[in-house]
DNA sequence: ATTGATTTTCAAATTATATTGAAACTTTAA
DNA sequence: TTAAAGTTTCAATATAATTTGAAAATCAAT
C-alpha cells in the first residue's frame, strides 16, 4: 500500500486538519485515507500506508468507531477486518458536528444554566451572569437551528442554501404574508 | 483579583473548551475572564486571577489580538494597558468562525482544487478525486452559505433562526411563488 | 538622556499528548 | 483442543505544546 504524491498530500493535510476537528493527526490521516480508498482497508494496510504502528491503528479505529465514522467489513473467507467510511462525505461531516455538539456544546449549556439559575452574590457576579446569559442564548439558538437544518431533506437544504442572499427576500415575503 | 467559585468554574470551563475552539487552555481562560469582567483588566490582574506567569499573559494577549478578540484600553494618567473583549458575544463568536475559516477551510479548499484540477494518473486517483470533489463542494456550500448569513442584518438573522421548523414551509412557499 | 514602570521575548523546564511494540487476548479453522 | 492469524492493550518512550522567569526591549515622564 503506497500512495501517489497527490494522495499522500491529501492524507497529510487531513492529518493537519484532524486536530482541528476534534481528533489527533494520525486519526485525521486515517479518515483521509479511508475516504479516498474505494476498497475497504485492513488495519495492516492502514499502518503501512501511513507508516505508523499496528497498535496505533487499532487505537485510532477504536476512536473513529466511537465517533461512528467507520464501519467494519468482513470479507468471506478472510479473517481480517476491513474498514470503510461510515456513509457519504455529508454523513461523516454530520456525525462530527453531532458528536462535537454532544461533547462541547451540551456540557457548556449545562454549566451556564446552572450558573445563571442561582442568584448573584455580588455586582461582579451579576454582570458575569448577564454575559453568561448571552452565551447561553447564542449557543441555544445555534443548536436549535442546526437541529432544524438536519431535519430538512437534502433537497430542501440545497434549495435553502441556494437561496443565498435572497433568503432575506423570502423572509420579508413571509412577514407580509403572515400579516394578511 | 480573586474569583468567586462560580466565576472560577466558568473560567476553568472556558479553558477546557478553549482548545476546542482553536487556542489553548490558558487563552480560553483569558477569554472567559475578560468576557465576565465588566471592567477592563491589566495583564497583572489576569496573571493573578488565573495564577499564571506574566509572560504567559503577554503571549496570550498577542494571540488573542491576532484573532481580533481583545482590544486595548488606555486609562489617562495610568501607564498600564487594560484589556477588554473586542465586541459583543456575538461579535466574538463571529470572529472566531471567520478566523477559523481563513486558517482551516480556505487552505483545504485550495489543496482540493489543486488536486482535482490535474488529471488522474490511475483509477485509484480517479476515485480519490471524486471524493475530494465531494468534500470541496460541501465546504464551498457551507462557506458561501455562512457568508450569506453574515451579510444579513442581526434582525433578519434572528427572524430566520426563529423560523425553526417552519423553514421548510418557507421553502415550499418560495417554490410555489417561483412557479407562478 | 535618564529613570523607573511596563511589556515582550525566548531558552529552558515542565507538562501533556501521541506512538511504539511486545505481551496478552480473541477468534476461527482444522 | 490447538495453533495460527488477527486484534487489543498498555507501560515505556518519544514527541509536541505550554509555561516560566529572567533578561532585553519599550515607553513615557522628567
Amino acid at each position: 500500500m503506497i500512495l501517489s504524491q497527490k494522495l499522500e498530500n491529501f492524507v497529510l493535510h487531513c492529518g493537519e486538519m484532524g486536530s482541528r476537528w476534534g481528533f489527533n493527526r494520525t486519526i485525521g490521516q486515517m479518515v483521509g485515507l479511508l475516504v479516498i480508498s474505494e476498497q475497504p482497508l485492513s488495519a495492516n494496510e492502514i499502518a503501512e500506508a501511513l507508516r505508523i504502528s499496528r497498535g496505533n491503528v487499532s487505537m485510532g479505529i477504536k476512536e473513529l468507531q466511537s465517533w461512528q465514522l467507520v464501519k467494519v467489513i468482513h470479507v468471506p473467507g478472510d479473517r481480517k477486518e476491513y474498514y470503510s467510511p461510515n456513509g457519504s462525505i455529508w454523513d461523516l461531516a454530520n456525525k462530527v458536528f453531532e458528536e462535537r455538539r454532544k461533547r462541547e456544546i451540551d456540557p457548556t449549556l449545562t454549566l451556564l444554566r446552572d450558573s445563571i439559575i442561582e442568584p448573584a452574590q455580588s455586582n461582579e457576579e451579576a454582570y458575569a451572569q448577564e454575559q453568561m446569559q448571552q452565551i447561553h442564548d447564542l449557543l441555544e439558538t445555534v443548536t436549535k437551528w442546526s437541529a432544524e437544518l438536519q431535519r430538512l431533506s437534502p433537497e430542501q437544504l440545497q434549495t435553502l442554501m441556494k437561496l443565498g442572499s435572497s433568503v432575506s427576500k423570502v423572509i420579508d415575503l413571509k412577514d407580509k404574508l403572515l400579516k394578511k
